[in-house]
DNA sequence: CTACTAAATGATACCTAGTATCAATATGGT
DNA sequence: ACCATATTGATACTAGGTATCATTTAGTAG
């Protein structure tokens, strides 16, 4: 693997995970490691496929682990189970989730910054969070469906 | 009630169902009076509970023909339960959800279907869709959370 | 009005995704 | 090695929703 400034390794997270106060322990480190092979785009039910012999609980628990120290994105699809990736080091971004195979693109646009902070000062409310998912058609999927 | 050009009455609702070759039957009377009257922001199983009488199969049953003929919108949010609000006659708009009290507000912003086009001719996939929701803590929440 | 056909319904069983409980086990610190 | 605590697995449970299928209801032709 060339790395990258997004690569992140499953020894990253385990020290990142240690130092919020948790124990890198055996079971985490194999969760961990299935997380980093699959990249972006999983499911908790397809890691608790991938990695055999661990309990459903344990697994469940190790991705709502990952979320509270932000190393994991959730992203809550229209239909399906929620769909995790991890949170590269790209800062605050918003995802491009391709509705044929699952592969997600993370993508920045300072316009949409602007744009919340416009609708802030029209007076609706306190801004405490947005979410910003656009589905497309990656290019490998495009032919596939045909028209 | 002071009709607006937001107003969605049950009979137009049924109007567009029947349109769609689909029965005006008293079941539905009965979950679109629930679903008008309660407007936007509620979940399925919200309307289990206020219409007494119905099969909750039933019930699943209207609101997922009432999002195939596009009169409702579903807002699958971070946790809990998908929330639906009627589909106003704004056209394409996106969400604007109160964390505190669950009222949902729509707005439109041309920004953002121009950042979409931009981001299509980056080359990135056929854009099929995209989902925006912003969330907010509504004026009237605001004090009742503290700092 | 009656009969017919298809759509709609309710009860039920089932399914997926995820959480709570709790006894057993592993970990880090001394 | 020992202790306190975190973690784990098995299990039961919950929420939210779907599939099945016998029964009922709505539209329609006579």
């Amino acid at each position: 693997m060339i790395p990258s400034i997004n690569m992140v390794t499953t020894k990253e997270i385990l020290d990142t995970i240690e130092s919020g106060g948790h124990r890198p322990t055996a079971s985490r480190r194999r969760v961990l490691d299935a997380v980093v092979a699959r990249g972006d785009g999983f499911t908790a039910e397809e890691l608790v496929a991938e990695v055999k012999g661990l309990g459903r609980a344990t697994i469940y628990r190790t991705v709502r682990l990952l979320l509270k120290e932000g190393l994991l994105c959730k992203l809550s699809l229209q239909d399906g189970a929620p769909r995790y990736t991890l949170f590269h080091r790209l800062g605050h971004h918003h995802h491009l989730v391709c509705v044929g195979c699952g592969v997600v693109q993370e993508f920045r646009q300072s316009v949409i910054e602007q744009m919340l902070m416009n609708l802030e000062a029209s007076g609706t409310g306190t801004i405490m969070g947005h979410r910003i998912e656009v589905y497309v058609l990656c290019p490998a999927c495009l032919p596939k469906v045909g028209s």
